[in-house]
DNA sequence: CTCCCAGGCGCG
DNA sequence: AAAGCGCGCCTGGGAG
């Protein structure tokens, strides 16, 4: 069946291949040199993969980064429908390259010359970010065994190396096809990344979620009823609105209680409520933060989501247009700071937790080359940096007019102090007001490494149009002229989400390599002997290649959390620093940029 | 009944 | 009804 290549490939191409209606499903496996050119076909039963792909990565063995030792690069269709079952298996892949994910990235980068045939192949565009218009969405997905989505592009090994010819091509004549590369590489490893935190999970204490709950809800009701502190401080609201059956729940009918009680306020929200002095606000304020934590993360959410100690959600690499990663259930990006005890290393183990500071605002100054911002940054609190420079007077100032900056601020406090940022910063700010420029136009921009933002719908073109017409009115100018806006505001804060975003691929993608290279630990004395052999320590529940090595739980857009075997936690904290350095020193080489962490060991993961 | 939208709020 | 970007999720309530 398998014979050993004459030489490494320096790429397998996977893929479905039929088979007689008795085998079952088959995979097809092409090795590729690194011209491209085919050195080696192999064909097996889909039960047998495992294995293959073992037998394959341990082959390589050691260390991969000297020249000859390099393990291959499996091509696959998606990370997301191939590893599930490798990693159950306890396998998991060193390096790969996700058609799918490089396919929306090819589709629409600026870098690309030639364009033509990855568009033409629109069987590969069911990117979730991509997933056009809702009514088809339905069709473009798989609901899979369990859950999440596997998006419908195509698996077999024909539909892959074609694919793979026309992505090769298409990088190849790219303007910068190292960028390119760099950056298709990134996100291909966060596509494993996705895969491998969903299958270990976070470890997740469910009796602290149920004591933190009850302490400030009260303790589970019976079926689906409120909880009693809820219930008592609806009523204390009630009470101070002098309307003893409004439905705090309907903003409608709240907001009417509320003007007949005199809060002469324009919506329910809680910014607006903060204005009002009235007794009923501040139990109303309290309410709404209790419902608020039942609906989005109580009991059910507890019983949906968390089992056998581990949460488990649903990761969407690149679902951003920015490049972030997006979720599609559990709201992994949302974990409120109230629950953040909740996460909990198993018995034995450490949660190291880590986030960069000011991540965006250090992407920019890399990116402008700007060295005044680098200098404010370096070593140091960005924020600080910039009230110790003498560009604003405080902390919070500087905070504003940096986010200001960023995100395309006019009015109020935040637009007063952009223009002191322009003048300390102006290579930082001319790159941030030129993307703004680019999208009000109506054109594209692209990150550091090449992704380019999606171009404006034709909704919007139809409004500029509308505007330049010669009968146009005031209305459709100023609508114009507002859409323009919007769009320029995207752009300005693409160029710098979109760059952050590559900076933290790259530094998980070089965390998961390090982290993968520690020793497994010894079997714990509980789970040694008794049962047969059998692995039945709380790091079981984390699956066979994780359960003895440390390894990531969590990311969230600057953060990552690694659950590591206590003996390993310092190694591993070493680990997520070097990971930072060295993502730095890939994307911006020696710019003057640190990216510097505030990381901590413990049992919790608790950021204060 | 289902579907869809807006309001509101959690995260970065 | 935030000013000022990017998301997901839950709820109520209207449309079909």
């Amino acid at each position: 069946m398998t014979s050993a290549p004459a030489q490494r490939p320096a790429a397998c191409v996977l893929g479905t291949v039929p088979g007689t209606k008795f085998e079952g499903q088959r995979i097809g496996i092409v090795d590729l040199d690194s011209a491209g050119q085919e050195i080696g076909r192999i064909d097996l039963a889909e039960a047998d993969l495992p294995e293959f792909v073992r037998d394959r990565e341990d082959r390589a063995g050691g260390d991969s980064s000297g020249p000859g030792g390099a393990r291959s690069r499996w091509v696959l269709s998606d990370t997301a429908k191939w590893c599930p079952p490798l990693l159950a298996a306890g396998v998991s892949l060193e390096r790969c390259h996700d058609l799918r994910l490089a396919h929306a990235i090819l589709a629409r980068s600026e870098l690309v010359t030639a364009p033509e045939a990855v568009r033409a192949a629109s069987e590969w565009d069911a990117a979730p970010a991509d997933a056009a218009a809702p009514e088809q969405a339905a069709a473009l997905f798989d609901l899979d065994a369990g859950r999440g989505f596997i998006p419908q592009v195509p698996h077999d090994l024909v539909a892959a190396l074609a694919e793979h010819v026309r992505q090769t091509a298409a990088i190849e004549t790219a303007s910068d096809p190292g960028r390119l590369r760099l950056l298709l590489a990134a996100e291909s490893a966060g596509g494993l990344v996705a895969a491998e935190m969903r299958a270990a999970g976070v470890p997740w204490d469910e009796a602290e979620h149920d004591r933190i709950l009850t302490e400030l809800l009260g303790p589970r009701p019976i079926r689906d009823g409120k909880p009693q502190k809820m219930l008592s401080k609806a009523e204390d609201v009630r009470a101070a609105l002098e309307d003893p059956r409004v439905n705090l729940d309907s903003p409608n009918r709240l907001l009417a209680s509320l003007r007949n009680a005199g809060i002469n306020v324009a919506s329910t929200s809680k910014w607006e409520l903060q204005t009002s002095e009235h007794p009923a606000v501040a139990p109303l304020l309290e309410y709404k933060k209790m419902a608020r934590l039942l609906s989005a993360n109580g009991w059910h959410w507890l019983d949906e989501w968390v089992d056998d100690g581990r949460y488990r959600p649903v990761y969407v690499p690149g679902g951003v247009v920015t490049g972030r990663w997006a979720a599609s259930g559990g709201g992994a990006l949302q974990i409120p700071r109230q629950l953040r005890p909740a996460l909990r290393a198993d018995e034995g183990w450490r949660l190291v937790s880590a986030d960069v500071a000011q991540l965006e605002p250090r992407a920019l100054a890399a990116m402008s080359g700007d060295r005044a911002m680098a200098e404010a940054g370096f070593g140091r609190d960005l924020y600080s940096g910039l009230v110790d420079a003498g560009v604003v007077a405080t902390r919070q100032e500087a905070k504003i007019a940096v986010l200001g900056a960023m995100y395309g601020s006019t009015t109020g406090e935040a637009g007063a102090l952009v223009p002191r940022l322009r003048q300390n910063f102006p290579a930082a700010m001319h790159l941030v007001d030129s993307a703004a420029e680019a999208g009000r136009q109506g054109g594209v921009v692209s990150t550091w490494l090449g992704r380019t933002s999606p171009p404006p719908g034709e909704g919007w073109q139809r409004l500029q149009r509308a505007a330049n017409r010669f009968d146009a009115t005031g209305a459709d100018e100023q609508r114009a002229r507002r859409a323009a806006g919007d769009q320029g505001r995207f752009t300005r804060n693409f160029v710098v989400q979109g760059t952050a975003a590559e900076w933290a691929l790259a530094w998980l993608a070089d965390l998961r390599l390090r982290l993968a290279r520690l020793p497994e630990i010894e079997e714990t004395s509980e789970a040694a002997a008794p049962n047969g052999g059998k692995d039945t320590s709380p790091a079981a529940a984390s699956g066979p290649v994780f359960s003895r090595r440390a390894h990531l739980v969590f990311f969230l857009h600057d953060e990552v959390i690694v659950h590591a075997p206590t003996e390993q936690a310092e190694e591993a904290a070493e680990a997520i620093r070097a990971a930072a350095a060295s993502a730095g020193r890939l994307l911006f080489g020696d710019a003057p940029v640190d990216f510097p962490l505030d990381l901590s060991i413990g049992e919790r993961a608790i950021k204060d």
